[in-house]
DNA sequence: TTAATAAGTTAGATTAATCTAACTATTATT
DNA sequence: AATAATAGTTAGATTAATCTAACTTATTAA
C-alpha cells in the first residue's frame, strides 16, 4: 500500500507525464512545492517499489504498475468531484481541494457506490476523462477554442485549468461544460475572439481561449 | 491545526472520558492499538497544546478546548456515516471504517453540505448523538434492554457497539432502529430475554440485551 | 569552447510518530 | 507489611517525510 504523500507523487508523476511520457525532479519538485532533494530521495524509494524508473540526472518515468497506481488515485479524484457537483450541490470550482483529500480514501465499496450512483460516468466536471477501475483512460481530442476559426460552431467540452478563478469568471459569463459556442470574429491584434451563446455575445481574451476545450 | 494522528487521540480520549470525565494512559492504549510509551509522549504533547490536563501518574483529561474539538470530529465520523447511509445506501454496518477516514477531511463546506442534505440530523445511524457546530452534545438518557423488565414495550434507540458483527447479527434477525419491542419473559439463569417484534418473537442473550439501547 | 546558469545529487539535520527494553510508581494480594 | 502484579515513565532507536548547505552534472549563452 501507498502512503498518502507517495499517493501525491504518483498523481504528480501521472499529470507531468501526460505529454512527453516522462517528467523531471525540477517538474515534480516546483509542482508539488516540494524541495528537489526531498523529490529525489522520494524517487528513489518509488523506484524501489517498481512504481518508477529512474537513473540520476535523467527523467523519471512511471512504470506500468505506477501508471496504474497513479490512474486509479486520479479516478478516485475525478469521481468525487462528480460525486461533489452531481450529487451534493457544489459548484465546479468548489470540488478540487475536496477531491484532494477524498482520493486517498481508502475504500473500493465508497468509490464503488459513488460510481453507481453516478451512473459510471466518463467525465469529471471540468470534462477530464474518469479513468476506469483498471486505469485504463480514454482520452478525447479536443481542441482549444484558441486555434478555432472565425465561423465556427462548437461545443465547451473541458476546461485544461481548474483554478477557482477561472471558474468563477466563467460562471460569472454563463459558460458551463455543454454550452455552444460560434465564433463571431477573431481580433488579429491580441487573438481576442467574439463569441456567442445563449442568446448573448461576449469577448475572450486569448489566454481564456487556450484554456477551453471545444469539439 | 491538529494532525491526522492527533486527531484520533483527541476523539479516543473523548469517547473513552464520557463516563468518569478522565481515562488512563492505559485505556488509550488499549483502544487505540499503540503503545504506552507512545501514548504517554502524545499526552505530554497534547498538554503543551492545552488540549488535555496531564500530570505524571495521574488520570488525563481533556480541556475544555480539547473537548470541543474531539467533539467536533465525532460530529464529523456521525455525519458522515449518517451521510453513507441516508444518501448512499449503505447499510449501518458497513460505514464505520469509511467515517474513521472521511472524519479527518479539513473543509467545513462538505461537512456543511452533508448536514444540510440530512435536514440536520440530530443521531448517527446507531443512534449515538450528533454533536452541533459549537460541540455540544445532547445525551438522551436510554435504558439497556437488558434492565427492563418483563412486560415492558419499548422502542431500539441505539446500540452500544457497532462491529460488523453486531450489527450482521440484528439484521438478520430484522432488529433495526425505531423498532417496538415488547420483552415476553426473562430467563432468570442466563439473562437472556424473549422478544416479540414485527409479528415474531426472539430470544436474546444478556450480553446482546446490554447492547441495546431502548426508550 | 569556455563560463554562467540551471538541474540534480549527497550529506546531514529535523520533526512526527512509532517501537522495545529497562526502570519506577501505584495498587492489589496474600 | 511484604510481595506480586499492573500501570506508567524514561531512554534510546527507527522510519517517513521534510529541509538547508554544499557539491556535481548538464545545458545554455557568450
Ligand atoms: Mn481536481
Ligand atoms: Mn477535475
Ligand atoms: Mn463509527
Ligand atoms: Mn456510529
Amino acid at each position: 500500500m501507498n502512503s498518502y504523500t507517495e499517493e501525491n507523487y504518483l498523481k504528480a508523476l501521472f499529470i507531468l507525464s501526460t505529454e512527453a511520457g516522462e517528467t523531471t525532479v525540477n517538474a515534480l519538485s516546483k509542482s508539488l512545492e516540494i524541495k528537489m532533494p526531498t523529490v529525489n530521495s522520494m524517487m528513489k524509494k518509488l523506484s524501489e517499489k517498481g512504481l518508477v524508473n529512474y537513473e540520476s540526472y535523467k527523467p523519471v518515468k512511471l512504470t506500468e504498475k505506477g501508471k496504474k497506481e497513479a490512474a486509479l488515485i486520479i479516478r478516485k479524484h475525478r469521481l468525487t468531484e462528480m460525486f461533489l457537483v452531481e450529487k451534493m450541490g457544489f459548484g465546479w470550482e468548489q470540488v478540487h481541494d475536496i477531491a484532494e483529500q477524498v482520493e486517498h480514501i481508502k475504500s473500493p465499496a465508497f468509490f464503488d457506490k459513488m460510481d453507481e450512483l453516478l451512473a459510471y460516468p466518463k467525465v469529471d466536471p471540468h470534462g477530464s476523462p474518469i479513468p476506469d477501475k483498471h486505469g485504463k483512460i480514454v482520452w478525447k481530442k479536443y481542441t482549444p477554442l484558441s486555434e478555432c476559426i472565425k465561423g465556427q460552431a462548437v461545443v465547451l467540452a473541458a476546461v485544461t485549468h481548474s483554478s477557482d478563478d477561472f471558474l468563477k469568471f466563467l460562471n460569472a459569463r454563463g459558460l458551463h461544460l455543454g454550452i455552444s459556442l460560434k465564433i463571431k470574429s477573431i481580433e488579429p491584434f491580441d487573438g481576442s475572439m467574439v463569441v456567442s451563446y445563449a442568446k448573448k455575445t461576449e469577448t475572450l481574451s486569448l489566454v481564456v481561449c487556450e484554456k477551453l476545450l471545444v469539439a
